[in-house]
DNA sequence: AATGAATATATCAAAACGATATATGGAGAA
DNA sequence: TTCTCCATATATCGTTTTGATATATTCATT
């Protein structure tokens, strides 16, 4: 585990919340951090195996509601690398916006296109932000104050984009940027 | 090409703009786009092989400075298959914001470390901001005005994220939250 | 003449994505 | 009651992407 930006640290963080299955990790990272750092089924279960077999975690397998489980909880050894990464400082941001690529080449696009375009994706945005809004008056148990701040974040970090597109397209309907 | 959140619309993109080698690519892309998309030489560089097959562009080779150089031009297909891409509606963004990944977890950190690496983050964004304005006086002979907002963006969203921490810091030092 | 930086192309192992396969339990409808 | 659909749950697989490195050349400096 060379490279600590990886799948491997929040999948240790969600099992140093609470000892839990794959699904219940794609789960919480879902309803919680997806918005800033996602994860798939792809790497998630790989990882938890690779893990397990480093003494990291530790599975039981149980059975719950009827149902077949694959419960993981973190050994002294993964707590400790755990803790050891979160006291490190944090990588820098990387981001796939299409948005943002996209209008890098609109010049080659009609006017009215990107007019179009733009008010559709502060629409998209709103809507974005609204399922927040759901997620979080439908939750409330997990978060303590730094988790409920990273969702006060994502809340902020539409309010931005909102602002920022709204601006945007008024200054192409004005067309008083040269 | 299937799947139009790949790096193919890039490297399409930048050759819409001029016929390039992969290395100027690279560099373009660097300059302008990789705070909001990136791109590495080991998906250009098959890409651009994977896409000459497909008749999307074309290499010219040639030799530049006395240098060995692979010129890639968009064909009338390429410049088409860009177009349909531009028109479409953007995909939604995609972060792996590893700070706020860490302050999820940060209650399992006493709180002066997690003050010394938020106040560091805030140095880390402000040297950043930095840098960026330093490519925005250096270049400029690129920019229309919709290259000039996806910039504008960078330094706006540095500065939310600068002023979202410092607020953050401000309340965890006066711990006004619950 | 030598060194090192920038230019330029290319490849490779490891990681991650995205989609899908498989299967079961529970809820509600027909 | 049985059928269907959805949520739960684990797992895999081809493709894409990353991050690092190998190789080679030119140019400016020492």
């Amino acid at each position: 585990m060379n490279n600590n930006f990886t799948v491997d640290y929040i999948i240790l963080g969600c099992l140093s919340i609470n000892p839990m299955s794959g699904y219940d990790i794609k789960r919480l990272i879902s309803i919680s951090t997806s918005l800033f750092y996602n994860a798939s089924y792809g790497s998630i279960y790989p990882t938890l195996k690779k893990m397990e077999e480093a003494g990291l975690v530790e599975a039981e397998e149980a059975v719950e509601n009827g149902r077949f489980k694959k419960i993981y909880a973190l050994t002294d050894e993964g707590r400790k690398e755990f803790m050891a990464w979160l006291e490190e400082p944090p990588h820098p941001i990387v981001i796939k916006n299409d948005m943002l690529l996209r209008l890098f080449f609109y010049r080659q696009l009609p006017r009215e296109k990107v007019l179009a375009i733009t008010a559709a994706h502060i629409e998209q945005l709103k809507a974005f932000k609204l399922e927040l809004e759901e997620i979080e008056s439908a939750e409330g148990g997990w978060a303590d104050k730094y988790q409920y701040n990273t969702l006060r974040w994502g809340k902020d970090f539409y309010d931005f984009q909102i602002g920022w597109y709204e601006k945007l397209l008024h200054e192409l309907e004005n067309e008083t940027i040269k």
